[in-house]
DNA sequence: TTGTACGCGTTATCAA
DNA sequence: TTGATAACGCGTACAA
């Protein structure tokens, strides 16, 4: 019959099948301390045999180190955006022999808490909080000791942080359409008073990007029109679909004046926006040019879109870093602000052109 | 100054401010076994108070449960369906205490066998391996005595697996395309040979949908033409993009009798093929159909794809609900089979119908 | 109803 | 160069 419970071997039955003790057998795990070869070789051969694997929860427990690293994210599946940063943050993470454990908030401060306090309770080493809710959940963490950084969005002053150039990536967007010809140009995006902020920056990513289109426009001697800011929330966290970029677009095409342009500030609204384009059998970017954000969705959309990358990989890997740096010590609550740019792809051109 | 190491209280320190023993603390903790009320309500108030959080990590290593799931996908950035999944395990597991721990294998044997050392290390109770590269892999796992459950491909025949009815959901996708009257369809999918399969059902998920292609042509009379049929991979790992499904379509409009409709087998193929379509100047779909698989990224697509849907939600919780069953004793291999259907959205429609 | 004491699998200190 | 041995924080027989 089968060996029943194959229960994992222990240091201790490692160090008795090789007639050595615990120690001597950790030692050679760890290749730290002197040992004599004939020992090493000896448990060497014992440990590979025997399939050892360390149990990593009695390690940690000694040593009071897990090597994990929790991750709090809104739900990873409402926009592309979180699935890169977690990816970036886990192969930083693994780099350095650190493991990541992935929490779900959906947006929800009751439950963005909840994933804290069951991270904090597998005592991770360290937080990164990408988006988070309230300043209060970041302090708790905080409050019990651990390092925390935040991503993207600065919620609380008291940790590091790691964010993208919102206000010139917006600017650089605007300088682009602007650059083709464009006047008409309507704004789709995050609504400032729907994402309510009280962090330590004197604006939201919102008013952000709003003021950039703001003042792009009136650098540009072109009168900001209301009705071609569109506001809202950026996703439905359930469906994750595109239906609010859908809805602003087909506001805006109802305007007696169109926009020529249309700028949304987020991957997931342009596919929206395109999608009511097309329906509204208007050609991308021949009668309406439209520019993203963030460089997720866009190189898989029709026509592949223009938009405004976030170094998502960069980001989260420095986020693993400030974190580390938070652990050894470095208590400084430093803000770090990434470059973003715009990449050119099908959906932007001169109004009225007709390749 | 502050407070230094804000350490974490311990069950013996809660135990000792409430002037009672770790016992009796860990019975109200548990609320199990007897403890006069008064006492229960004096260590719940310093329990409170003291913002205790019990260690998880000591805990599993006392109970020998660790509360944690593993999750192998390949890279969860390659396409949304392994971000669907993995979310859907979570919230499974989360309703049941388990925390679900994600590994990605990025298609590498390798890399694959390191992770799953990984999560062994930590003991999960149970692992789900989504995609599996290698049997062997699958049944290093067993070995170490672990419950495990495939999901979407089975590679080893010795774990419950919870797949989708592959052939059904492609002959279901024909069904609509010959239902509309096209004769002329064209196949673009996952090549066999570039996705070896050794595993327990007679074939493999490419050999399944590109089986279905060919018997509903079969049994509509209409002749099976080899350039029509399109094999490779599915999506670049480190690109992540719709590359190969824009590349199949080209090459597919090259041919002097074009196809009407396109049955993409992955709605990040189909993608791309609604590229090469707009760049070619046709209108999807009143000169070209196209049917994806997944229901993925369909919704945010433009136009928005009719495409095969699988229970992405369902085949999560499902495989958390197999892991479960293996763990209380339930050894039976058994495969669950889940049904598709098809969304119907803008993307298909009778051949030469102009709107 | 409550407390004592041991062990889960490691690591690390201290002698030998 | 090696081995006892004592933690790490918790759960649980068993005794009181």
């Amino acid at each position: 019959m089968a060996t029943f419970p194959p229960k994992a071997p222990t240091l201790a039955e490692i160090a008795r099948s090789a007639g050595v003790s615990t120690a001597t057998v950790s030692r050679v795990l760890k290749s730290r301390g002197y040992v004599a070869e004939a020992t090493r070789a000896r448990v060497a051969a014992v440990l590979r045999d025997t399939r050892y694997r360390p149990n990593v929860m009695a390690s940690s427990l000694r040593t009071q180190r897990s090597f994990s690293i929790g991750l709090i994210v809104p739900a990873i599946t409402s926009n592309p955006f979180f699935v890169n940063v977690a990816h970036a943050v886990e192969e930083e993470a693994l780099q350095h022999g650190y493991k990541t454990i992935i929490f779900n908030h959906n947006g929800d401060e009751a439950l963005e808490r909840q994933g804290i306090e069951r991270l904090l309770e597998r005592r991770m080493d360290a937080l990164i909080v990408c988006n988070a809710t309230a300043a209060a959940n970041v302090e708790l963490a905080i409050a019990a000791g651990i390092a925390v950084v935040q991503i993207e969005r600065e919620t609380s002053a008291r940790t590091p942080a790691v964010i993208a150039d919102n206000y010139l990536g917006a600017r650089e967007a605007m300088a682009h359409l602007i650059g083709l010809g464009h006047r008409r140009i309507a704004f789709v995006g995050g609504d400032p008073a729907q994402l309510p902020y009280h962090g330590p920056q004197a604006r939201s990513v919102e008013e952000q990007r709003l003021e950039a289109y703001r003042e792009a426009l009136a650098e540009a001697g072109i009168a900001v029109r209301p009705d071609y800011i569109r506001l809202g929330r950026y996703y439905d966290i359930p469906a994750g679909s595109g239906r609010y970029g859908r809805e602003h677009t087909q506001a805006l095409l109802g305007l007696d004046e169109r926009p020529t342009a249309v700028f949304a500030t987020c991957d997931v609204l342009a596919a929206g926006a395109l999608q009511a384009l097309h329906v509204a059998r208007l050609r991308v970017p021949d009668d309406v040019s439209v520019i993203g954000f963030d460089d997720t969705l866009a190189g898989n959309l029709t026509p592949a879109l223009t938009t405004v990358a976030q170094p998502m990989q960069d980001m989260g890997a420095e986020a693993f870093r400030l974190a580390m740096a938070a652990l050894g010590g470095d208590a400084e609550p430093r803000t770090v602000t990434m470059a973003t740019w715009v990449v050119h792809r099908g959906s932007t051109a001169a109004p009225g052109a007709t390749r």
